[in-house]
DNA sequence: CGGCTTTGACCTGCGC
DNA sequence: GCGCAGGTCAAAGCCG
């Protein structure tokens, strides 16, 4: 019995509130969202495309205070953009001054001793940054999904984001499992970009066992397709049984668990309407990679298999994307699950492993 | 009906 | 080689 466990895909899924998604909006419910948190899922490719005026159009309320947060995580990317971005950062990319706490992450390479002349800049940056928001950032090698090479070798592009800042990337993302991690009182899940059928693109999400107000987000993989320009019927809106049975649930078994999320939030943006083809939004803010490679072509060098350097490569692309409305959809209620898992709320059985987790335990 | 979550089983990596 | 732990598969069931 895994009275801890937790279903992350809450956190994971989008909690951008959207009427084409209002399940989502309640199922993650709360109050004051950040809209940064929507941000968190941007790659600086990603980033770079928000820069775009189509990127406003995405982001009508960028004036709206509320929206500190996305000009912050903007400006914390700004490092991490690809130079070209960074050298020139549209004002959209620039934002504002920093004033919230927004999720950075940081590129390193685990299997590398770290050494501090070998750092880049750019990660010392992030790495102040982080330190003012108390974030955790951490980037260990990418992986080539399937192909399974050495876990130690494998690339990973991890980011660790608070429950406000838990992403909300415009990838589709589909949960295939869940495992309790030993040391960990919080479960590790597993999704799979379910945009396409071939996408090898996966993220696991687990709560931060020494803060668990962080969530780890772990991105692998490659996305093998271009951003979704609509969500599948039912991609992120169905499976809010938060708002449903999932509440039942909450009360019913795991109102004590303080690790439990809700598993109706998958990890799926929602999306309210197509913005240009250019704007752009991503995962979660795995900035990462790119700004090592930027600064350090060694270190955290996109390889053929590292997710995050084609993926950005795609990104570049334009590929067709949606932005979420952030601002104008995001609901009171959008951070109630979080707030539950903040607060030791009751969190759903959904999404949780319950006790053995998942067959082996 | 299609897509998602759940979850036990299986596979693989890795340390000893 | 063995065993543990992490990661993935896939069937079953749920939901809109």
């Amino acid at each position: 019995m895994a009275d801890r466990d937790w279903d992350l895909s809450a956190v994971v899924r989008s909690w951008v509130p959207t009427a084409a998604y209002p399940a989502t909006a309640s199922a993650i419910g709360g109050q004051g969202p950040n809209p940064s948190a929507c941000l968190a899922t941007l790659t600086f490719h990603e980033e770079e495309e928000l820069g775009r005026e189509s990127f406003l159009f995405g982001f009508p309320n960028l004036t709206d205070p509320r929206n500190s947060g996305f000009n912050e995580l903007q400006q914390l990317y700004i490092p991490f953009l690809p130079r070209a971005a960074a050298d020139n950062p549209s004002p959209s990319v620039l934002g504002a001054s920093l004033v919230s706490p927004a999720p950075v992450c940081v590129p390193r390479r685990v299997a590398q001793a770290p050494d501090s002349h070998s750092r880049s800049v750019l990660q010392q940056q992030a790495l102040h940054v982080n330190h003012q928001y108390n974030l955790t950032p951490a980037v260990q090698p990418p992986q080539t999904p399937r192909t399974r090479k050495r876990k130690s070798q494998q690339k990973k592009n991890v980011c660790h984001v608070t429950a406000e800042n838990l992403s909300s990337d415009l990838w589709a993302w589909r949960k295939y499992g869940q495992k309790p991690i030993k040391g960990s009182p919080y479960p590790r899940n597993y999704y799979r970009c379910s945009s396409s059928k071939g996408c090898a693109a996966r993220k696991q999400v687990e709560r931060s066992n020494t803060d668990p107000n962080m969530f780890i987000v772990t991105y692998t993989g490659e996305h093998t397709h271009p951003r979704p320009t609509h969500r599948n019927s039912l991609a992120g809106s169905t499976r809010n049984k938060f708002t449903g049975a999932l509440q039942k649930a909450q009360a019913a078994s795991h109102a004590d668990d303080p690790g439990s999320m809700p598993t109706s939030l998958s990890p799926t943006t929602p999306l309210t309407a197509p913005i240009d083809e250019d704007g752009v939004i991503g995962r979660d803010n795995s900035v990462v990679e790119g700004a090592t490679r930027s600064e350090n072509g060694e270190e955290g060098e996109i390889g053929d298999d590292d997710m995050v350097g084609s993926e950005y490569e795609a990104d570049l692309d334009g590929e067709d994307l949606l932005i979420p409305n952030i601002a104008n959809n995001i609901s009171e209620d959008m951070f109630m699950g979080f707030h539950g898992v903040n607060n030791n709320v009751p969190n759903s059985s959904y999404g949780i492993r319950q006790g053995s987790g998942s067959g082996d335990y």
